[in-house]
DNA sequence: AATAAAATGTAGCACTCGCTACATCTGAAG
DNA sequence: CTTCAGATGTAGCGAGTGCTACATTTTATT
């Protein structure tokens, strides 16, 4: 593995717990137990730095789902997910995306196009799931948009306390609707 | 009204237009006509100072919704909430919401607890207006969290172009779903 | 008009930011 | 061993940050 890419794993590794806003070069460095300057040196400048960030996270949460054990249903899926989400590794990915997303909001680069790309790749990805979970491709495809939408709404309201019965309930509507939607 | 307030009108202005990620008082007070020292004097710190344009901006949406008339469904009311949610005034505030929200993902102090205030905020205006559409008042409470999760969602994930195939069928899939669960 | 209080302007402090110039070190090729 | 390119350390630049000290002007009250 090249410099670059420990650099990036290890720096991936810590947007994931401190956050892509407000992040700056050298507390990231000196945790990495390198400098800003070689920050600089690999990847260029600290929007290089943080595009390729974002892409690795986005890489490390379709891996989680591509190594997801399929549920029995697409009902059960949904609710799979949710769980996972709110779990650990993707939980965090999904707060970098959120960040990422939110900072591109009015349009600005490089978060704009890196978020992008990682939407997509993160659709597919859950196409693919729900396929798994015995979705028609076509119904998975179709509902994919209010599934993805509705995901992170949910982790962006109770991203803290992620235990209210409002917020299961409503992943149990949202898990029927997209049942009902992928029949 | 106080100087006070005319700035707050003023400043939550610019933070719609603006943004507040990466917002800083110089370029703000100038745009204002001010300076960052009066600012500061007005409102004490930055934080206050951000904490009183949410609360001006979640006052603002909830606004709207409630000068918003009444569609005859439920689910023709879903459809037109997606429509305010991308219209000027509105589009802006989700926007500050979910910096906001991004921002105080992992705990940051003052977001978190502005966010959940306007949250709260945002959720009673909701309910009120679905059952203005119709619904009965326990369906709409317990109806908001999906519907605010998935607006906020489709709001994140098509901020910019607003205008897809899936965004539409997502949208309608989700009043379908809202509709359903207000009967 | 005198006085207190509120509002504003000026200047700057202490700090952090991304980034760069330049020197040095390391390790493999010739 | 020499050479030379890639990797790293040191120091610092210029700009921007929130915020403050202090003096001054404006406004309202007696």
């Amino acid at each position: 593995m090249s410099r670059r890419d420990e650099l990036l794993q290890q720096a991936t590794d810590y947007a994931l717990e401190h956050g892509l806003i407000g992040l700056s070069l050298r507390p990231m460095a000196a945790a990495l137990g390198t400098s800003d300057r070689m920050l600089l040196y690999h990847f260029g400048s600290k929007d290089a730095l943080v595009i390729a960030v974002i892409d690795e996270s986005t890489r490390r949460s379709s891996e989680v789902l591509r190594d997801l054990p399929p549920a029995q249903t697409v009902r059960a899926g949904v609710l799979r997910l949710w769980e996972v989400h709110t779990d650990g590794q993707l939980d965090r990915c999904q707060h970098l995306y959120e960040q990422a997303s939110a900072s591109g909001l009015l349009g600005d680069e490089p978060y704009r196009s890196a978020v992008r790309q990682s939407n997509e790749i993160w659709a597919v990805a859950l196409v693919d799931y729900l396929t798994a979970c015995g979705a028609t491709r076509t119904g998975a495809r179709r509902v994919v948009p209010l599934l993805d939408a509705a995901l992170m709404g949910f982790h962006l309201d109770y991203g803290i306390e992620a235990d209210s019965a409002d917020l299961r309930r409503g992943v149990r509507d949202l898990a029927d609707a997209v049942h009902r939607l992928t029949e």
